[in-house]
DNA sequence: GTCATCATGTAAGCCGTTACATGATTGC
DNA sequence: GCAATCATGTAACGGCTTACATGATGAC
């Protein structure tokens, strides 16, 4: 899940730790300030086994201390470039690249539909936040999957409620107020749903593109977002 | 917190653990299906504390096999009524009651600001379920808190995305997505906040009272839900 | 010179999950 | 008789959190 987010973001651009957290909290809103207890010892795994590698940029010389993961990571110090750039060469930050390795994996854990029965939010949010790597079969399933699952919790919950529904009136509010989320996150899918199908197959092939090419279809489908008040 | 949900449900009335799964489900939507495998070490945890006591209800002899849980739940075993009721008496169904030290416990749990500033979705919704059991002030200082909390998250996340924004189609739509939950979620909290202040602060004393005082009052305050449309 | 921020990491633990094992009751 | 549902439990593990430890850089 934290190795899928990581590959994702590192897709794109070589990152360091501490900016994929940043990245995860401000950009995409997944995993809302990830912490760094977990996000180190991930990076560590996907480096041990050969997903990512590492371009040290420590102040340190090369013959250093460099403690734990000399052994392991002490083949990549020749790259690293000691302190010599302009731009805030901060400390000892450590740059991630993916490696193709790495890609491979992205692609089978973004596309697994092993779990397909119980996604919970955050992992639909997360492969949706990098559907645009999906061929569009796999987005549109996606999206199914998603939209069958809400549409089934919410007979349930009307089922549960429908007889009488003798809850007091927070509890009743609370029921109430999920329900129509739900119902709203329903139809926000089935809008992105119909503009995926309004979308020419041929446009995108399997081979996953960097975004661009989709971004006219998706956009001329009307989002319809009116400014909803919240100040106060 | 999921002993708090079943101290929750106990507060009503006697349940055993089958039920308590069910209720949380269907009826809160909490926990969308916790697994067993929490529930009754739970339910064992509780009682073991002395927070709820069990009214053992098997079909089994008294002297019988009663595996590995023998030496710790045999105390019990004088209250079994043997079949003897009418009503589907199933198998060994444990049913659980509230123990005054169970009580005490719920209301430490339910008003334990200890996590004060970072409350997850869930804790949320499970001490809303409940707010009927907090005193006035302590269930609007809940309101208020979780109210602060997604005003300051969307603030946050305005700012990360007011610059330019260079996220894909997809990435957006979900970031959209998820900040206009919030809007809403904000705007109900600010409905709930409102009702709250709106009542008489003398109609419900310190100590918790299970309901029906409070019924009118909430619900004579416009929560206006539109029967949004969803059919498809 | 000291404080906030950036930056990386370890250790312990919590809270939940899946998978497994068992068995009674009800309906066909 | 057999399957579905009800019912309770254990074992192993997963994934993320908090708390702790360290240290560089830049701003005032």
């Amino acid at each position: 899940m934290l190795e899928l987010a990581i590959l994702g973001l590192l897709e794109d651009q070589e990152l360091h730790g501490y900016e994929i957290r940043k990245r995860l909290r401000d950009e995409l809103g997944l995993f809302s300030n990830i912490s760094f207890g977990s996000l180190y010892p991930a990076l560590s795994r996907l480096e041990r086994c050969g997903a990512v590698a590492a371009i040290a940029e420590t102040g340190e010389v090369a013959g250093g201390p460099v403690p734990m993961t000399g052994s392991l990571s002490g083949e990549r110090a020749a790259l690293r470039s000691r302190r010599a750039s302009p731009a805030r060469g901060r400390r000892g930050r450590k740059v991630y690249r993916i490696t193709d390795e790495g890609r491979r994996q992205f692609t089978t854990l973004l596309s697994s539909e092993s779990n397909a029965g119980s996604e919970d939010a955050r992992s639909f949010g997360l492969r949706l936040a990098f559907a645009r790597y999906l061929p569009p079969q796999a987005r549109l399933r996606l999206l199914e999957r998603r939209r069958a699952q809400l549409a089934q919790r919410l007979t349930e919950t009307r089922a549960a409620t429908a007889d009488g529904s003798r809850l007091d009136p927070y509890a009743r509010s609370l029921v109430e107020h999920t329900t129509e989320s739900t119902e709203r996150d329903i139809s926000w899918l089935d809008r992105l749903i119909a503009a995926e199908r309004a979308r020419p197959a041929h446009v995108a092939p399997a081979t996953p593109v960097p975004g661009r090419t989709e971004q006219t279809e998706l956009q001329q489908t009307e989002w319809h977002r009116e400014p909803n008040g919240l100040q106060r």
